[in-house]
DNA sequence: AATCATTTGTCCGTATGTATT
DNA sequence: GAATACATACGGACAAATGAT
């Protein structure tokens, strides 16, 4: 008879710790697929019964699986095993719906607020006159409900007004630029940075704390090569890798 | 008389803390060059003399400018401000000295260690038949002393034989090349993540706790397409952003 | 709308083995 | 060997968020 591996028991004495050992099964168990992505782990007391140790044994393995992004514990409700990093092509086309449905995942965009605002570096860089009003909109968009990115943009508020309606109603920028007249637009320049995540971002990116996000700053331009949109975003760094097309 | 704004005492009562004000006389000192990029900062006990507050209170002002990235403390020598972020164009060509150089500043690679390994991974994206040993070279980049990045590097062995001491001589990947005959290389795929730092890297890269580091993954590929060099490099995310063109 | 069971997060402990000085 | 410090493991209580009834 084979020997069922999810019903050994931890081996004490055996100069590994019990944390380690039980966080290196449930690694395991992940990688091999039997629990699968986006899918909710056996609670705490549940693990605990299994491999017969104290819930704060099972706890510390489980910290150490979100530390490594392999889970996400969620209070109140359990830990999940969290989405192979998406890879988010940074290329001259710029489509964040597009760019997760070819991951075969669900795109989300959810509008945070709306403001008009005077603000001189990205009226700098949308190559407008100083004091030009501008139109600052704050989203955060996810995928398979599981929140990506935060990102801020500015546009010249005469030519967009009204942009925001649209955009409440798809939640995509690029239909909102389509009800405006705008059927392509590409990237012009683009820097890379990374920080940890403030706790506003935490909350919202549902990030524990600690974690790094990858800040993409990006000026787009329409089909005429003049800029558009300036626009800042904060990627939860361990949901993504940003992939450079040479 | 004009005001000495360096002579203003700190304001008590303001309703503004005093590590607070500090903090901003600080960083507006920093931000109009009285104290320039790599500068050192006077010491903790000159400032505060200078302002007349506990060193304590210095210090917490210290942390803030230390957390925002704009000066970094060095144990036993002393504050120093840091440098701005480093531009570093992510395109085809790949040249840490010629970039850094670009940016004005004094390029260098310090040999960390050359190890023979067999690696699946790295030899699967190398195209090369599973179990080919690899050369695996550590080392470490900075710019006018301050380190940059980290970084791990996969060669074929029996290609690259005795590429290390031309390593260590130069100091440079590109030179090492082209001691081997390898005149031209180019970026074949990129992928970008980010982390917060681990306690090795903020050791090599003089990095306080917590910071990130930005993830650059590559495979470089010689004049006729063939891949030569798997690289992983963790960039100090304070000192550079990485600049795509597209 | 209010209550309740479930689940994770945080805190107070105690005991024990291991490594260092 | 003794003293010390540290990591490991366990026990229990309660807070806080969630989802269902």
């Amino acid at each position: 008879m084979p020997i069922d591996l999810d019903r050994l028991p931890v081996d004490r004495g055996s100069g590994v710790s019990l944390w380690r050992q039980i966080a290196e099964r449930i690694e395991s168990e992940i990688t091999t697929g039997a629990f699968p992505p986006s899918s909710q782990l056996p609670s705490e007391s549940e693990l605990t019964e299994r491999f017969g140790v104290n819930r704060h044994t099972v706890r510390r393995a489980l910290a150490v699986l979100a530390e490594k992004g392999l889970v996400r514990a969620v209070k109140g409700r359990g830990s999940f095993v969290e989405e192979a990093p998406l890879p988010y092509p940074i290329g001259r086309r710029v489509r964040f719906s597009e760019n997760v449905m070819a991951a075969g995942r669900a795109p989300r965009g959810r509008l945070l607020g709306v403001a008009t605002v005077v603000d001189a570096e990205p009226t700098r860089r949308l190559g407008l006159p100083p004091r030009t009003p501008l139109l600052r909109i704050e989203m955060v968009s996810s995928a398979n409900g599981v929140p990506l990115s935060r990102s801020t943009s500015w546009f010249e508020k005469a030519r967009f007004e009204g942009l925001e309606a649209e955009l409440q109603r798809t939640g995509s920028v690029s239909r909102a630029f389509a009800a405006h007249g705008i059927a392509d637009y590409a990237r012009l320049e683009t820097a890379i940075s990374a920080r940890p995540a403030d706790p506003a971002e935490q909350d919202l990116l549902e990030l524990p704390p600690g974690r790094a996000v990858l800040v993409v700053d990006a000026v787009n331009a329409d089909a005429e090569g003049r800029p558009i949109q300036v626009q800042r975003t904060r990627f939860a760094a361990d949901r993504v890798h940003l992939v450079v097309k040479s």
